[in-house]
DNA sequence: AAAGATTGTTGTTGACGACAACAATTGTCG
DNA sequence: CGACAATTGTTGTCGTCAACAACAATCTTT
């Protein structure tokens, strides 16, 4: 993830020429102020994070967000847009486009509301419903990814720590 | 458990006529199998850190990432473009602008190295190394959010589970 | 009915990561 | 030594994502 030259295999030294006299670079750099920095710690365990759901998700095509917005849509069907939106933390404007692939993608469907006509009713395809059981069983395959990675109880921990970010 | 015909009452001092607490509607959609996806939950707390940060440190306008670099060239002088990018996760490309913006600020300057004639070694200015001590007493007063936010022990136990990510 | 707020939509801006190509330079190896 | 491969900094493109602004259609309020 962090470097482009030695994510196949554990290739031992990128140079196997000319011996131990040299060393990899930014392997013995000081972070020195670096660590200690929560923002820090966080960004680069997000980022391992979000590679892998990708990565495991990668063979539906579903990215963190998008199914974020089908789990959200799958159990409170009928949100509006605005609503989900705002559960989500996600601008509305950037979730029409979500909608815009899923509808596209034949999981979700809007349905014009009839109490508000400005907004619109989500809901999930007969499709979408099958289709977000397969994804919940490949987040449940990403979540114990994270569990070799950090540790069953750390997970654990990790969670009731944020839980008040959810 | 969603009736729907209570989501246009998204105003929260708006009371319909037909329950007695109408709740603001994004507040108790609820997250089912989002809840306990350790994803969601770094992810929603990196967005936080984040708005701290550059709340924290809006003043000076130095961004997380640009706090990063000057850490690590204060700490490591003489360090090349390639090494800081690859400890710090970050695109050789990337970097260009990065110090483009930081040396045109006078924060840090790009000296031909001798050695090899391909690459620059980077250092602080005398203006740098100044601003780099009021940004990281700024970034503890950051630290100090985070603790405020999670609980000093929270803090402390998330940056030791994610120790290896740094 | 008029004024103001909300919803979905479109568009713009800027930060950011992933890639690809390139010149200059360095290292490797026949 | 000299051709060839690799590295470094740079420029450029593309796609993702958050933050805004503006707009028409539609409520809500007064």
């Amino acid at each position: 993830m962090r470097t482009t030259s030695r994510e196949t295999g554990a290739s031992p030294r990128k140079r196997a020429g000319n011996g131990a006299a040299v060393r990899d670079v930014a392997d013995d750099v000081g972070l020195d102020a670096l660590v200690g920095h929560a923002g820090y710690a966080v960004r680069r365990f997000q980022i391992w994070i979000f590679q892998d759901f990708i990565r495991t998700l990668g063979d539906v095509e579903i990215r963190p967000t998008q199914y974020s917005v089908l789990t959200v849509i799958g159990a409170n069907p009928g949100l509006s847009q605005m609503a989900v939106a705002k559960r989500l933390g996600i601008e509305r404007a950037r979730l029409v486009h979500l909608l815009d692939s899923l509808e596209q993608r034949k999981y979700v469907k809007r349905v014009k509301s009839k109490a508000d006509r400005r907004s619109h009713a989500l809901h999930l395809t007969a499709h979408g419903e099958t289709a977000l059981a397969k994804f919940k069983r490949l987040a449940a395959e990403h979540e114990r990814h994270v569990e070799a990675k950090i540790g069953k109880e750390n997970r654990a921990h990790l969670l009731r720590i944020l839980a008040g970010f959810t």
